[in-house]
DNA sequence: ACTTTCGGGACCGCCCGTTAAT
DNA sequence: ATTAACGGGCGGTCCCGAAAGT
């Protein structure tokens, strides 16, 4: 009972998080949502609002960063990986009514404070993710550097597509630039003809 | 004085907004650092904090979609177009001290209540914004379709970086979107030999 | 116009004072219904709400008292008088959709602050009605002192029996009432026979 | 502690409304003079002050309840019954320095929004007073038809009086009614000389 | 280990009244 | 006779966190 009343905050605090940000999710909905009763926080969180966020968040961002191995790992290439990691943003936009997209960009844009733990976890994310997609790119055989860029541009576009697929409760814009990344990729390749 | 306290809310709000989002954003807190009194809040917006946030948005919003039009008037193609926006996007981001973001972002990502009038807002300039980049890019030479998968995919990536440096509190991201977009677009142009 | 603005705000006061009582009768709410603005009421009402609220109390008052002197002057007897009496109450409720009941009974019970101005005229108010009906019963031929208990017992029971119709949205308690209460001063007559 | 603060809220809120009605009647008052803090009170009443009002309400209609049952339990017949009722009415009324009157009146005259519970309480309150005075005059062997209609001029009766009273600062109508009501009565029992 | 109850402050919206300018 | 623009305090509700009590 005690690890399922714990899980169950935690999916609801990741939910309400996706859904309003920092300062629109309220300890009273969680627990609400989750059943569990007021001192139950306290007791799996001394931490408090802040500690139960930074493990929803944790969760959703290893859950990410493990989607992303996996693309790499078994993507015949490069480009192909791209277009599956958006993909997967895409699908998961979808099967959750246009509720979950990135799971650190509320927490960024809403800056809560007192929030070196939130503020940094959000970083060093977004910097893993960066890093697994740079060597995958690298491991297709384009040189570091440019990899790295390709990276950056990457998760940012994944980003903002992901905002404009909730802005529009339409998946159109993730699809798009899934195939745009993914020809970018390609052109980037070493033997690529470059044909578009 | 009229003009004067209607604009400073505005102003604060735009500001708050960017710092915090919709619900971190407290009328307490517009109202402590404008300097304005609680009367004046409802006199010159009966709707509340959904209409001062929409003014406030809104303001921002056309800030945008100005300099977006700017840029495509006065930049010699629209590769330099693109590096151009997005070094603006880069420019504002650091003279705020990495404040100032997107109009929009923090409003989808929050997804106010009752909000149609604000989240219609959101996509209706999101669309606005992806209308200039595809005539701006369509006008250089690019095909329609193409210029249109484009257009999504810098709108994206500049959000997303905008996200990435505000994490880092570093511009380098929008810097090197800048670039690699620059490069995406010139690879599309007609008479482009595609060298990278 | 002048005239206008303020006898319109004047009947608007009255009724919602009515409906809900002096605190729940709020200034906006009787400028955006009377379409007055807001100046308008301090120009008309220096004494602000309370003086706005006392008027239509008084013009209220007024019209009982009026209609009051009317039926001890029509009818064939102190009974039939009463039983009008009531019947005029009982009438006012059903026509106003049960918001019309005694002008000072909301007064009364919310007891506003400030107030000997208001709580005065209540006071009177209900002296004048007893006057005039002991006066009525006492031409009928109903000894001094019994007519003024009388008028005592008629006065409360038609200001409960308004309570109790708006209760039950319905004007039964106000017929039931009408006829005992006619029965109950056939009774006090000197020729009485008192026949039920 | 526990029962303590939640009976002083009750309390508190039932002598507010008393003196001011629904309207009046702020929380925070409430809280002031019972000395709760404001998490106290939506605790022990999560549905506001709707909820505590009710609750206040109800617990002054039950104590009427079992005083109108204890008078004609306890007096030698009918008449006498009501004399002692109204008589508890207006020792109430002076014992509390013209605050207490009937419980649902206030609420009656104040017509709060969303507010089914509150009305039908108020709704039922009458009814059971009104049935409990028309079975005690039956038993007393007044026929069961008059006994409804004396049953509902008295609560009517009673309800005015105590309004006059308290406009007036002065029980005299009370007592004027005690009497005739009691007299009334008498007129109505099978073996009545009806002497007055 | 878990719950009940407290604590008080913050939220947004509305309140009534005033002022300076017509 | 009316208006625009304050002015700031109070409305009920909900907030997050802690304490007391099992």
């Amino acid at each position: 009972m005690t690890r399922d009343t714990r899980a169950r905050m935690i999916e609801t605090t990741a939910r309400l998080l996706h859904q309003r940000g920092f300062y629109g999710t309220s300890l009273n909905d969680i627990l609400a949502e989750s059943g569990a009763p007021r001192g139950s926080l306290y007791y799996h969180f001394p931490g408090g609002k802040e500690e139960l966020v930074l493990v929803a968040m944790l969760e959703g961002i290893t859950e990410v960063t493990r989607f992303l191995e996996g693309v790499f790992a078994e993507a015949p290439g490069p480009d192909e990986a791209v277009r599956a990691y958006v993909q997967g943003a895409a699908q998961d936009m979808r099967d959750s009514g246009f509720v979950y997209g990135c799971p650190v960009a509320p927490i960024v844009l809403d800056s809560p404070p007192k929030s070196s733990a939130l503020a940094e976890a959000c970083r060093e994310a977004i910097e893993e993710w960066q890093r697994i997609l740079a060597e995958g790119l690298g491991s297709g055989g384009i040189e570091r550097r440019r990899a790295e860029s390709l990276a950056t541009v990457i998760v940012s576009a994944v980003e903002g597509a992901l905002l404009l697929a909730r802005a529009r409760r339409d998946v159109a814009p993730l699809d798009t630039v899934a195939e745009e990344l993914a020809l970018m990729v390609r052109s980037a390749l070493p033997h690529s003809t470059s044909a578009v």
